[in-house]
DNA sequence: TAAAAAATATAACACTGTTAGCAAAATTAC
DNA sequence: GTAATTTTGCTAACAGTGTTATATTTTTTA
């Protein structure tokens, strides 16, 4: 008489199905275009279906979201074990970091609400050459005064501005967080004077 | 008789009503909620009238991405121009970098795709705290083995994220662009090599 | 076999961006 | 000053979206 056990096997195989199609559609066309009306169309049950497994559409994605930081969890931690010194382990994580983000770029797009529209429309942005210029003049001023003044300036410049984006765009996101105003402009300094200290080293 | 001036007058007045009012618009309800519609109904015209003056919604936002790249260049060379030496210059250029983020976050969210729906959910994550915990555990050993050993761990983990999603976050827009994968690869490990020195000074 | 409960579907609501087709106004030509 | 023409603007629709109230069908229980 296990009828309530198949019943929950049923619902538990929809749940699957749902999912899998999802990404499935994700992964194929990409995230904006993903919509109920497909899911349902794909798994071959009506709309409001889905609506029995999830509050919403944003609950589906968020499912996605904790699988990414799951298996990016696991990602590091095996680049962490695979050495024994620490700052070897901090150079092992961060490409292990690097290779999960365009290795899974669904997933790391979902995470961090990153491939949206405007996306694309940053590269076509003229006012963004004077935006580089003033940055990669004055990097190019500091590495001519530096001990190293063969360094290659677009790509300090690269990093100079990888600091300050991951720096604005994590704490934006994380606006009710934990972080006071004050540890913000403490951890932009410290950044920012390491990468000097790099820079002219 | 300056007919045509006067309809050429009137024309631009009604483009610089369109932005005028979806600026108020997205400053007041954010952009996920600007449409078509409200601006319409905003400038006291129909839809369609928007569309003789912008091809299509996007263009709209693209007006406001241009702006606010010409806002922010504006801000970085008056830093620039605040200080004489390069690395009093860069430093200077941070702190204006972020305060144009912070201080124009309608701007900074359009320019980066920011602020989408994902952004909220972050912070919520449950297993986020399994990957700050991977990383964090690992700094924490670098900065016991360090000349600087009371520097503060989360305040160095955060760094070094903001290096590694400021990477790749900016890397994955400009993806049609000029920066080839070694190049990627180069940025990456003197980020890296930076960060680490400064850690362990 | 009939009643109750569960599972599923239809159809609608309130939105979105976008556009075809038509009415009204303004301009030009006679 | 009237008629034809161009410009301007609006109505209404299309094709989508997420979401839900309301039925209907199916399954289970009595």
């Amino acid at each position: 008489m296990g009828v309530a056990e198949r019943k929950q096997r049923h619902k538990e195989q929809v749940k699957a199905a749902i999912l899998e199609k999802a990404w499935q559609i994700a992964t194929t066309e990409g995230w904006q275009t993903l919509s109920i009306r497909k899911i349902a169309d794909a798994i071959e049950y009506s709309i409001p279906v889905i609506y029995t497994h999830f509050e919403n559409k944003e609950a589906i994605l968020f499912e996605f979201t904790r699988k990414g930081f799951s298996i990016l969890s696991e990602r590091l931690k095996e680049a962490k074990e695979s050495r024994q010194e620490s700052c070897q382990q901090l150079d092992a994580i961060a490409k292990a970091y690097f290779k999960f983000a365009f290795g899974n770029k669904e997933y790391y797009q979902l995470m961090f609400g990153l491939g949206m529209p405007p996306c694309e429309t940053v590269s076509r942005v003229a006012e963004m050459k004077e935006f580089s210029d003033v940055i990669i003049s004055v990097i190019q001023s500091a590495i001519q005064g530096s001990k190293n003044p063969d360094a290659d300036a677009f790509l300090k410049f690269h990093a100079y501005w990888s600091i300050l984006h991951g720096q604005v765009s994590l704490q934006m996101m994380n606006n009710n967080g934990n972080v006071s105003n004050d540890l913000k402009e403490k951890i932009l300094e410290d950044s920012i004077a390491g990468f000097i200290k790099a820079l002219v080293s």
